[in-house]
RNA sequence: GCGGACGUGGUGGAACUGGUAGACACACAGGACUUAAAAUCCUGAGGCGGCAACGCCGUGUGGGUUCGAUCCCCACCGUCCGCACCA
């Protein structure tokens, strides 16, 4: 029979309609069995997907394929992450509705999204903008705030002068706005903030508990929460030099060891002691003032210098009350931080060090580093942070830093001022409370009304929800709600009178903190569905980009827990995530023209090789610049439309070069190359199972007796093979995965021209192995193979096949044989041989007596089945 | 500055728990088929020396542990990432 080439794009669409029709990728919730939720991160609607996507969502969909085919009951929804900026802006530039815009992205990314041919449950799809979601998250944050956890008050606040709205502090990217990349201001706003800092330490202790994170991961949420042990220390102030009514001041340290090398206090220019002493110098509120103008910019903070101003205060040493020390204000020291106060110790830290050499403060050291000599010890222009013997401190002399520590703390404890103790233990979190208030229209309104006379009144259950006006305008900047004509004017729930609506949104994070609980039961009319979420949760494999490291998976973390904390969650858990995978990007060359301008991969034809690379312009016939390889990107036009590739090869071929080569936690660059290397395994493995399928005397043949040695081996590479791509699927080792098939397609092909019983009955065999093997990555050219081989059922209904045991161990083994530790031969030998006989058989080789050049063997090492060592 | 990861042929990468380094793929070269091209198939290849058998060298650099190190330890170099005036 002629062989036709496979027709990827045609065919792929009839099997999704196959798919589609027999519904079965839909997922119950009242399964009996184990169960397999796969989730990847759901997609913002841009409007089109890109390579990123594809890359995420084919290994979400081997991953749940492949469990599907091992029995489990599998959950893989899909759903849209759809408030947000861009629907905004996009309604100010093309003066449509964001919700059009929206809604239109959304269908048209469907669509992409099933080319992929990706084994998604759709039934459950849900997008965050819709009021059946958002109406429950209105829901959750009642409860919240009746449980105390979500709360109003004023702060300093990360201002996005071009999105014109509030930041989190963790969306503050070297101190620009993560989305806009403003650099971003600070202001005094009323915001609402969710208590994420009451679960600091659970949040920081669970980071043990998942063992299947990537450690990166782990290791970025606990630097972020920063857990710092330490004391307050109150120190009395000098009432000659204090402003009237302050008596103490509070200090927070790690290092109250150091307490003896302190020569001054240093307090932020917003400490109240600060505004204070401001009130009646002059100087000092103009200082202040400076400080405050300083950005907080990574460049101005390397640059800024230590600056100060001595407030002429004096603070009394906790440990000796004939001690003095001057309070200055300073530039550096953080009033949201501890206690917006430090002491400090020049000799043991070298922000202080510097502080005191530029305004002449005494540096006293402490801590005697180990080795150094107590009578020549000094401290230069370095301080020492390390552990060591205290020295010119009193009562700690000849005590180790930690016994410091100890012995501070305790009398610090001990002592009192006034009635209460001069230092408590305290642990101190950098992790600051979630700001979810945003001043923009797109976004799920948060459900509360301001009354003049009632305050802040919850929106009542049967108000909700409250959904945003549709007749908003964006013509101007500013927030549309609060400029909103009727929307923000309501009667106060609670007593009548005329009030108004909160105007701020939520920010879209607190949509992505629980939608992975909401498809486990997306129509329920309470946010959570206890039993369904107790089914299927937690995820049992989540799939997305290391740059929500901290974001999303530290917001989901401590929603998950507050949402579980007001009811709503599963039973004795806190994790919603049990493994993370993050994968890696998708990055392509960069073109330039010689104008200048970036251009796209399709507008530039590639020639020569090697250093001989040249880019030429297509439209122009001009030489263009080949650039860096970055990820793919809008700015730098090195994109490649995932919807060309499927037209022209089909989205089993851009499955299969993703996961090829690259590890999937590492950046892939895509090649056109590559793409086409994929296209031919795909006619290549298409062809073999058509020859196969053409032997037709081994269809339904007896199992032979007798398989022949070539016939055993194939078998045995076969199972092996199976073997090994099951384990490397279940770890996500795609690429090794894929190369182990391609050698058991080489092993197939090997054999193709030969022919025996034993051999047609293993080829088969082998070929429907591959094919079920490929199932999970090309699911589409492996129904075609399956129904080419002759079967009437869906690959994808299929379980997934088991290696026989028995194929898996061989009965002889080759072994290395080296000498000295240097590879001379090798030697295959059955594997039950015993240690004697393997070392007879070694002395007896000729490249071994030759290596040994008739030195006498000391001993001979025998690794079983590995490896065997002559030792001269 | 602090913390972390990584470094293997021309390229992407593989190597189980310390046990035959370079699987598999891309690119390349030679050959077959073809009027020709495409497609396909076969063969070759880490480097150096050698006709070959074979030998020597080889996983960023330098040391160490070990019968044996890509893997463990120490120091250094380079790349990338995260955090960063955090008291």
């Amino acid at each position: 029979m002629a062989s036709e080439r496979y027709n990827a794009p045609a065919r792929e669409r009839h099997w999704q309609q196959v798919w589609e029709t027999a519904d079965i990728f839909r997922a119950a919730n009242d399964a009996s069995g184990p169960k397999c939720y796969v989730l990847e991160m759901f997609p913002y609607p841009s409007g089109r997907i890109h390579m990123g996507h594809v890359r995420n969502y084919t290994m979400g969909d081997v991953f749940a394929r492949y469990k599907r085919a091992k029995g489990f009951n599998v959950l893989h929804p899909m759903g849209w992450d759809a408030f947000g900026m861009p629907a905004e802006n996009a309604a100010i530039e093309r003066k449509t509705h964001p919700a059009k815009w929206t809604y239109a992205n959304i269908e048209a990314m469907k669509a992409q999204l099933k080319s992929m041919g990706l084994s998604l449950d759709w039934s459950r799809e849900l997008a965050t903008c819709d009021p059946s979601y958002y109406a429950q998250q209105q829901k959750l944050f009642l409860d919240l705030l009746a449980k105390g956890l979500a709360y109003r008050k004023s702060s300093k606040v990360n201002w996005d002068p071009v999105d014109n709205t509030v930041l989190a502090n963790e969306q503050v990217i070297d101190g620009r706005g993560w989305r806009s990349g403003a650099l971003v201001e600070t202001r005094e706003l009323t915001q609402w903030f969710f208590r994420i800092t009451h679960y600091s330490d659970e949040l920081l202790e669970a980071l043990a508990t998942l063992d299947k994170w990537p450690e990166k991961v782990r290791l970025m949420q606990a630097n972020w929460i920063g857990r710092s042990e330490g004391m307050l220390v109150r120190w009395g102030l000098d009432k000659r030099s204090a402003p009237q009514g302050s008596t103490e001041i509070e200090v927070y340290t790690t290092r109250p060891d150091t307490l003896y090398g302190a020569s001054f206090l240093a307090i932020s220019p917003d400490h109240p002691l600060a505004k204070k002493a401001a009130e009646k110098d002059r100087k000092l509120a103009a200082f202040c003032e400076e400080c405050r103008r300083m950005g907080t910019s990574v460049a101005e903070l390397e640059t800024a210098e230590k600056k100060g101003y001595d407030t002429g205060i004096r603070a009394r040493h906790p440990l000796d009350k004939d001690w003095l020390l001057p309070i200055w204000v300073a530039n550096f020291v953080l009033m949201d931080y501890g206690t917006g106060a430090i002491f400090g110790c020049p000799s043991g830290d070298q922000r202080d060090l510097d502080f005191a050499r530029a305004y002449d403060l005494p540096v006293v050291p402490v801590i005697l580093p180990p080795g150094e000599d107590a009578a020549t010890f000094t401290i230069g222009t370095e301080a020492y942070d390390g552990d060591g013997t205290m020295i010119n401190s009193d009562f700690l002399d000849g005590l180790d830093t930690k016994a410091a520590f100890e012995a501070v703390a305790t009398k610090l404890e001990q002592k009192t001022l006034g009635d209460r103790p001069v230092g408590a233990r305290k642990v101190n979190y950098r992790l600051r409370d979630w700001g979810i208030s945003r001043q923009r229209y797109w976004g799920c309104p948060i459900p509360v009304v301001h009354c003049p006379s009632c305050g802040v009144v919850p929106v009542p259950a049967k108000d909700l929800p409250v959904r945003l006006p549709e007749d908003a305008t964006f013509d101007k900047p500013g927030n549309p709600l609060d400029r909103h004509p009727t929307w923000k004017h309501v009667d106060c729930p609670t007593c009548g009178g005329k009030a108004t609506r909160e105007t701020d949104t939520m920010d879209t994070f607190v949509d992505s903190s629980w939608y992975y609980v909401r498809f486990t039961a997306p129509d329920a009319p309470t946010p959570v569905d206890a039993r369904a979420a107790q089914y299927w949760l937690p995820v049992d494999q989540y799939i997305g980009g290391i740059e929500h490291a901290i974001l999303h998976l530290l917001y989901s973390r401590f929603f998950y827990r507050a949402m579980s904390d007001a009811g709503h969650g599963a039973k004795n858990l806190r994790e919603p995530f049990a493994a993370l995978f993050t994968q890696g990007m998708v990055t392509h060359e960069t073109y330039k023209s010689d104008a200048g301008a970036w251009l796209l991969p399709s507008e530039v034809r590639l020639e020569g090789e090697g250093g001989e690379r040249r880019a030429v312009e297509i439209a122009s016939g001009r030489p263009a610049a080949i650039g860096a390889i970055e990820k793919m990107s809008k700015s730098k036009k090195n994109l490649v439309d995932p919807d060309d590739i499927i037209a022209q090869w089909g989205a089993d071929c851009a499955r299969w070069f993703m996961l090829s080569d690259s590890p999937p936690e590492r950046d892939v660059i895509w090649t056109e190359a590559g793409v086409a290397g994929a296209g031919r395994f795909i006619q290549r493995l298409w062809r073999l199972v058509e020859e196969m399928a053409d032997k037709a005397a081994a269809k339904g043949a007896a199992r032979p007796t007798e398989f022949g040695a070539e016939a055993e081996a194939l078998r045995r590479t076969a199972h092996r093979t199976l073997d090994q791509v099951s384990r490397n699927i279940e770890t996500l080792r795609f690429n090794v995965a894929v190369a182990q098939i391609y050698e058991l397609a080489n092993a197939i092909s090997g054999m193709l021209s030969k022919s025996s019983a034993g051999l047609d009955w293993a080829l088969r065999e082998a070929t429907e192995i591959i094919v079920q093997a490929i199932g999970p990555m090309m699911p589409h050219l492996a129904e075609e193979c399956w129904a080419r081989l002759g079967y009437n059922t869906l690959i994808a209904n299929q379980p997934w096949p088991a290696a026989e045991p028995g194929l898996l161990v061989d009965d002889s083994v080759t072994i290395a044989v080296q000498v000295n530790g240097k590879r001379r031969d090798e030697l295959t030998i059955a594997r039950s041989a015993g240690n004697d006989e393997i070392e007879a058989a070694v002395l007896e080789l000729e490249p071994v007596i030759r290596a040994l050049e008739g030195r006498p063997v000391k001993k001979i090492i025998v690794v079983p089945q590995r490896i065997v060592n002559v030792v001269a």
